[in-house]
DNA sequence: GCCAGCAACATTGTATACAACGCCGCCAAT
DNA sequence: ATTGGCGGCGTTGTATACAATGTTGCTGGC
């Protein structure tokens, strides 16, 4: 993507990942024009690719919603992403190259670094997209082109949630401490290791999710889903 | 996507599919104007999925050409979809309704009748589109929404080498009883012979395309990809 | 003769104008 | 009061014109 699209879906992604926009809410082109800054047409290539990642939904001649998943469809979802990416991490165990293993060091000090920071200034944004770049990193470390075109479906919607804005410090500091460990199987070529450690990794994660009923967002509430108003005179 | 876009998506699939467009030949998006009845908005649309299928290369700035995966890329490939419509199929023994056990028995039966017809009349492209019915009943039996997008970008993608080009009666029978073992077995709902079911047909497909040394396409040999000119005085 | 710089062109990327679609609310007929 | 049709409006879908980009082949200096 280029250029104005790529301003255009920076823009969109981040305001629904930062919950400017909440699950549900009508994406209109127009507005997201004033938005973005660019034209209609960067803007539609953006949302057709939200979509395909799972964070938009598109219904024909209707128009872009951001995408509300279901309780099911989330556990559906961390099912598959445990088996992608663990396949991931153990394929980047073979094929990593320095280069790899270099730039996921970075991201892993970018967020201990976030972490320690956490009680003074907390960053829930740079969190999450320290954390995006260590996954995308095992991904692209794995070197197989189907394995990133799959994972990339089902990685970014879970940012949807907010999770990092509930951590604790000391969540925060674990979820670092588990990304250490599974840099260091990668880096000794131990595919088993590194693929049962991102599993683990994963799946704590979906349990710190389900486990907080308190947190529980409303759109996982069908009966509630507001279904907005369109057209019309107001 | 709606109406041209879909025209779009389907012309330029089916020239792919068909052989029209060899992997590597450039796809420029005012030919394809001809070749669909639509003007270049909706194309442009058609090749950004086409992308995310795996089924086309989208450099920026530099345009799309059809996909070419070298021998290590399917290898990898059938990895992933390996795993993730064995998933699909345990799955969708579980969740499957009266209606998608039609659908898929419709498909299996319109492949049994093309099987038998195969020797007078050959229909490369019906039984393709046959077979991709199969599997997308599978996934949309299984009702997971990650699923579907996951493994919506690995699907498509072996069409491109027209596997069935090559295959006898007796290998395309066996398909059939395959996919008719993978129909009960989410029919009675059990769950783990529909996954192991569903695995080795795929892994039986993958082996047969590596075992033929003959049919190796052109394609997987990096060395000799043809860079296409472009631009410039003819 | 060879390489760097330049200019023209093919092609993609973006903006915008126009067409099509579907929803909403009104109104009339039952 | 309910329901069916009808018109208007918001919005998406498509076409096209214009801008930007990169590549190609030429040209001039060394």
């Amino acid at each position: 993507m280029s250029d104005a699209a790529q301003k255009a879906y920076q823009a969109i992604r981040h305001g629904i990942l930062s919950g400017d926009y909440a699950p549900g809410d009508r994406l209109v082109e127009v507005d997201l024009v004033t938005l973005c800054g660019v034209s209609r047409t960067p803007i539609r290539e953006a949302l057709r690719r939200l979509q395909s990642e799972g964070i938009v939904d598109i219904a024909p001649n209707s128009g872009a919603t951001v995408a509300a998943w279901s309780k099911q469809e989330f556990a559906d979802l961390y099912d598959v992403r445990t088996r992608l990416e663990g396949m991931a991490a153990g394929l980047a165990a073979e094929r990593r190259t320095e280069h790899d293993l270099n730039a996921l060091a970075a991201s892993v000090e970018t967020m201990a670094m976030l972490a320690e920071r956490y009680d003074a200034a907390p960053d829930h944004v740079a969190i999450a997209f320290a954390n995006s770049a260590f996954h995308g990193g095992i991904l692209e470390a794995a070197r197989s082109r189907a394995l990133s075109l799959a994972a990339r479906q089902v990685m970014d919607a879970p940012l949807m949630l907010r999770t990092f804005r509930q951590y604790s410090q000391e969540k925060l500091r674990n979820s670092v401490s588990q990304h250490q460990e599974i840099i260091e199987a990668i880096s000794i070529g131990d595919a088993d290791w590194a693929r049962v450690a991102m599993t683990s990794h994963i799946k704590r994660g979906f349990r710190a999710l389900v486990s907080r009923p308190v947190v529980v967002p409303a759109q996982w509430d069908q009966s509630k889903t507001k279904t907005q108003k369109r057209g019309g005179i107001p």
